[in-house]
DNA sequence: TTGTAGGCGTTATCAC
DNA sequence: GTGATAACGCCTACAA
């Protein structure tokens, strides 16, 4: 059915060695010979297989990636950056979604045994001390895309950095109570983003000389649903926050949506910040922070090939920078309380009340 | 280093047959034996070898899944939907994006080859005649989902009934001129589910004794922009429909935009429907057409599978049905024209409450 | 430069 | 039931 490497030998008549040798181009064959078994490689249809080549040089030419939940569009951002890479390597990309915690754990103790893949990228999970040492003894090159541990290769953005303009942006505007809606805090292996994030905004807040009370750090699961209600709280609570800075455009989505339900008006009365410029974020006028996702794909897959190829060498680590899209959800601080009723006729009631701002 | 059947063979005191027997359980092995070989598999942390068990069974234990445009939100949640069912069943799933259509002919023509891979999933691509001949050619079982040809296995959302429902949705509401705004026309190995929509549509409106006239059916590439060109053009013709049916809601999204631009209130100048029920549709209040498509993917690979399992078959063909998502896009046809002048000076607000889009 | 033979780790086919 | 042994298709010394 199909010809074999022996197969091309025969019409070629030569050996099979010269075959194989011919296929990997090795320089040293004759050129009249290569002619000869290129044709006849051609005739017979011939395409070595890659099992078998697999089998014998004991690399699987296919590398792993891990991602928690696919459904998140950075994610799939960097997915398409990964297989963009890779499609010009030769190297396959086997995808692995886990949404739980042992599906995680046994798909990369799975993947270490080293016999399925060449590499290993892990897409937003960072691996704790254990986990890591597990990954440095089975030898497997592994890098890190969108999470950390300082032993591994790495790419990440500059998260806190990302915290910091958005922040500086909301101070600009003369926002002075500000709000942090984070991701969930960390567990082992996952999203640490949030932190980082949250870190940079304190920071922002401090140089300004301000705090981030921890009644305006609130935080949840990366869902629109949580981020409403959490969103909902705090516009609700005495003194409200007049802008918010979110941990991603979900969460945004979600914190739009809370002021919408609670007749705030976006940005006069709340200004909101997301985090990652999602496509929608453009039909929103969200203003966010962008971040090359697809360019950290692609350098992470990078990274991985050039550490199969030539080894363990120095733990690289690849800092993307991030910048902020002003759109049309943020704007000045407003003088007045965001909290309203819907649409109350009794305007003149813009005064200082809780309207006063904090020094 | 990594430990071979024959280790444990040696080990266990049996031969190798036997340790092979026991790691695929076959029914003919002693409870004794079996037992030994267990312990000295434990004893030396065995792992069978992937590859080699690939290249003595001839099976590749992975599928190929190739999509177009990783970008396009619907495709990732049916991946995701490939990618559960995948999990369950040991395949490894090899993702292949393709964007260009060299890539995906090399892509195609290289899986075809089916050493790489136990079966094919083409996602939103509808190979031409040729392009099936040689896939069944070749042997390797292919399951199409999202996209449509009469000889292969494939399982397809029923466009036209979609089309249907928006269509009586809207004639229900009492709307007698609707236009349908679609995707571009049939091309090869593309999405032809713009094309059964409209079907759908015109199947609708002839059973409401009405027509789809011509000067009614436009169509653009699936983007914003692009629509919402169209849509304007629909609006400052003379006798301006009162309801849009989108192939997409990225369209519906560029025909608000194009309404809010002209002055036409939507719902009560304008009902428009969209189609996917992505994220942003509920966000938007946009009334659309959801398809189950995790589902979708889910079924194609469960088809798939079972090919692969069972052999060829009688072609499958699962349906997946489409339900009316209803939110405020859609209202009662109005009585007078939906062409209105261009929005009132007030362009700076930049509220977020009425849905207004950003430009 | 080229051919030959052994090996990669399993599975499958035999006899026993 | 079980143990040799020959595939599976390629790569890679080693020898020529």
């Amino acid at each position: 059915m199909h010809s074999t490497i022996r197969d091309v030998a025969r019409l070629a008549g030569v050996g099979t060695g010269t075959v194989s040798r011919v296929i990997n181009d090795s320089p040293k064959v004759h050129p009249g010979t290569r002619a000869g078994v290129l044709e006849a490689m051609a005739e017979l249809d011939f395409h070595p297989s890659a099992m078998a080549r697999r089998l014998s040089t004991g690399r699987t030419l296919s590398i792993g990636v891990v991602v928690p939940f696919m459904t998140r569009p950075s994610i799939i951002e960097r997915l398409r950056g990964i297989e963009g890479a890779l499609s010009t390597t030769g190297y396959d990309l086997v995808v692995f979604n886990v949404e739980t915690t042992e599906r995680r754990n046994s798909v990369v103790a799975d993947l270490l045994r080293g016999d399925r893949v060449d590499g290993l990228l892990l897409v937003g999970l960072s691996p704790t001390d254990t986990e890591v040492s597990a990954i440095e003894r089975s030898g497997l090159p592994t890098v890190l895309i969108d999470a950390y541990h300082r032993r591994l290769a790495r790419v990440v953005a500059n998260d806190v950095q990302g915290g910091q303009l958005a922040t500086r942006h909301l101070l600009e505007l003369g926002h002075r109570r500000i709000a942090f809606l984070g991701g969930l805090p960390r567990v082992a292996f996952t999203y640490s983003a949030s932190r980082l994030r949250e870190r940079g905004v304190r920071l922002a807040m401090r140089s300004a000389g301000l705090e981030l009370p921890s009644k305006y750090t609130v935080s949840g699961d990366h869902s629109r649903g949580r981020a409403r209600d959490l969103t909902s709280d705090l516009l609700h609570a005495p003194e409200p926050p007049t802008g918010i800075v979110c941990a991603s455009d979900t969460q945004a989505l979600g914190a739009l949506e809370a002021a919408r339900d609670s007749g705030v008006d976006v940005p006069r009365q709340l200004s909101i910040v997301g985090y990652d410029d999602l496509d929608f974020a453009t039909y929103l006028g969200l203003t966010t922070m962008r971040q090359p996702l697809f360019e950290s794909g692609v350098q992470g897959a990078g990274i991985l090939v050039e550490l199969i190829k030539s080894g363990p060498a120095v733990v690289r680590r690849e800092v993307i920078q991030v910048e902020l899209v002003r759109r049309s959800t943020t704007g000045p601080a407003p003088l007045v309380s965001p909290v309203g009723r819907p649409a109350s006729p009794s305007r003149g009631d813009t005064r200082m009340r809780s309207g006063r701002l904090d020094r």
